[in-house]
RNA sequence: GCCAGCGUAGUUCAGUGGUAGAACGCUUCCAUGGUAAGGAAGAGGCCGCGAGUUCAAUUCUCGCCGCUGGCUCCA
């Protein structure tokens, strides 16, 4: 953010608890910093709903035009402390910071304890680039386990023409909801009976989610992964063994009971893969394994985090593990690389930001395992991504999982929007867990390492928001439904038939519509459908044995079936 | 899980302290169409679930369930 747009949204911010303070003169306050929209600040003791929110505008460009100074100050603690005597946030913020003296900012009768940068004065602002936008509840610093207070969100901009353009673009973002497209497009469904956060796919959303699917597992193999298979619950011993039950189990849906021995839905597939290793003694001769799955997991995930696709409680990771020796691990690492961009450059996604998430050096106790795997590891992250070609990447210090370092990757969508969907972790908790070993040249027992990947990360997660990239608009070879034929009367009937006939043959997803429909409603129908091709067949064609085609709105006209099958393969290409 | 809002037909949504309405969709009939909505008729609702207040609750109150936006979380 441009530190002047910074300054002026935090202004705003002052200005709103200013106002809030007039309306409620008993309203506690807590922060009130700039975000990427606008800002927001945290009040308790108010009560603020949206029909408040014009009349707080209101107020707020009244003090905008009264240009008031923000006037900065430095005091000392004990005088801050008198200062903020009724408002017990502020006090514990006082409390909080080192040094003795600090600083506040005056605006008007409102003052806050803040280290500024603002605006000169309000009169800077400008009083049609904000609108208050909406509360939320939030914890005082963040933190569960503090109070709730209510948060107000304002937008804001440097101008309305800024603003307005923001606006415009989170209704464009609406409209590309996946929740919405998947019930428009038939996809996919919820069911209160069924459970929370567990999808139904419809016919077409798990053709579509077939289809993503094979293109998945096929690259793996083709790049010498083998597929397994394992099981969705297992004995509450294997999590037990695993570390889940210690580190996860809030996460995981609770026991069954059979035979008086309790089983545990899958929050991960690892533990199955290392039961397969470890099945029989190992060679180095063998290594690496690439043992890869579409394994469906179910995690316990809080009710107010779920959101459609991508964030359920039962998804289905393109999981794979690799077992290998040190020596092979960057190779392994920089593989997954290499098939990671091949799968998103091909889904249309390009633009990947790598993420090397290493531990904090500061804090090595919150982590588990020697130095020396850690180096290891990190070098061998770090040593893949630069042999990979991939110089520019984020190194975040602190936010590697607690056994192991990683490389997540954020894919950036049609509208910007970034979410991380693939990771690359090397494991050194489950080896030394599980006693995994292999037998070295030398004839003596070592421990591989363990590379888990999941590139697409989950089918459901990567649907979700490949829904809002598409605006479900998929691809040919993607698309459920490839084509649809349009009878212009019955009387084509027999032919429109054949037609279909024709095209099942060569395996072409297509379907006869619109039949007691006039030509151009069935037309809009199949546009908003997105369906691809729309084949009009009436008298013309059925004499030239052809089909009228129309590609995602367009006419292309007459087209022999030959043409279009061929056609149709062509845009299918990957 | 927490804060706030919402829950009415298959869908999108109006509406009301005296048990409901539109559009689209669906069914039937008419129309036999030439590239983004042809016409008519009909069916379809325990107004999320449970309790309370009331002569009377879909409407007001409380609890539960679910959804939405945030917070927290996503080892």
């Amino acid at each position: 953010m441009n530190k002047n747009l910074e300054k002026k949204r935090h202004s705003y911010s002052h200005i709103l608890a200013a106002v809030i303070k007039d309306i409620f003169p008993e309203a506690k306050i807590g922060i009130g910093p700039a975000i990427d929209n606008g800002f927001y600040y945290d009040f308790k003791d108010i009560d603020v709903s949206e029909d408040d929110f014009k009349e707080i505008e209101k107020k707020m460009r009244k003090k905008i035009k009264e240009d008031l100074s923000f006037e900065k100050e430095i005091i000392s603690k004990k005088k801050a402390k008198k200062i903020f005597k009724d408002d017990p946030y502020k006090l514990e913020l006082v409390e909080d910071l080192d040094g003795e003296e600090i600083s506040v900012y005056k605006t008007g009768k409102f003052i806050d304890l803040c280290k500024g940068p603002h605006v000169k004065s309000t009169g800077d602002l400008d009083p049609q680039a904000f609108k208050i936008d909406r509360t939320s509840g939030a914890y005082f610093k963040g933190d569960e386990k503090n109070e709730m207070m209510q948060r107000i969100y304002g937008l804001a901009f440097e101008n309305k023409k800024e603003l307005d353009n923001y606006l415009k673009m989170r209704k464009e973002a609406e409209k590309r909801d996946h929740r919405k497209i998947g019930k428009n497009l038939e996809l996919f469904m919820f069911d209160e009976e069924v459970g929370q956060g567990l999808p139904l796919y419809l016919p077409k959303g798990a053709m579509l989610r077939k289809l993503l699917m094979d293109f998945a597992m096929d690259t793996y193999l083709k790049n010498d992964y083998k597929i397994v298979s394992t099981p969705h619950i297992a004995n509450e011993e294997l999590w037990e063994r695993s570390g889940h039950l210690k580190h996860y189990a809030e996460d995981m849906y609770g026991p069954l009971t059979v035979d008086e021995k309790k089983y545990r839905l899958k929050p991960m597939n690892c533990p199955f893969h290392v039961k397969m290793y470890k099945s029989k003694t190992r060679s180095y001769r063998e290594l690496p394994k690439r043992w890869a799955e579409m394994g469906t997991v179910y995690r316990y995930e809080k009710s107010g985090e779920l959101h459609g696709l991508t964030r359920p409680r039962g998804f289905t990771q393109d999981d794979a593990h690799i077992i290998c020796r040190g020596d092979q691990l960057q190779d392994e690492i920089m593989n997954a690389l290499k098939i990671t961009k091949y799968i998103y450059s091909t889904l249309g996604m390009e633009d990947l930001i790598f993420k090397l998430s290493v531990r904090d050096p500061k804090k090595k106790e919150d982590y588990f395992g020697t130095d020396e795997q850690w180096e290891k590891a990190e070098k061998a992250l770090e040593e893949a991504l630069k042999s990979f070609g991939q110089t520019e990447y984020i190194r975040d210090e602190g936010e590697a999982a607690f056994y192991a370092p990683k490389i997540d990757i954020d894919a950036v969508d049609a509208m910007g929007r970034k979410w991380q969907l693939s990771t690359i972790q090397v494991d050194f908790n489950i080896t030394s867990r599980f006693e995994m070993s292999y037998i070295n040249s030398e004839g003596e027992e070592e421990t591989p390492f363990m590379v888990h990947r999941a590139l697409l990360g989950s089918l459901e997660r990567f649907l979700g928001v490949y829904i809002e990239h598409t605006e479900g608009m998929f691809p040919v070879w993607l698309s459920p439904v490839q084509a649809w034929i349009i009878p212009i009367s019955e009387k084509q009937d027999s032919y429109a038939q054949k037609v279909r006939k024709k095209l099942r043959e060569k395996n072409i997803r297509v379907s006869i519509e619109g039949i007691n429909e006039t030509l151009s409603k069935a037309i809009r129908n199949g546009e908003t459908q997105k369906i691809p091709y729309l084949l009009v067949v009436g008298s013309k064609e059925e004499e030239s044995q052809s089909v009228n085609v129309r590609f995602r709105g367009e006419e292309i006209g007459e087209m022999s079936i030959d043409d279009l099958v061929q056609d149709i393969e062509e845009k299918s290409k990957k």
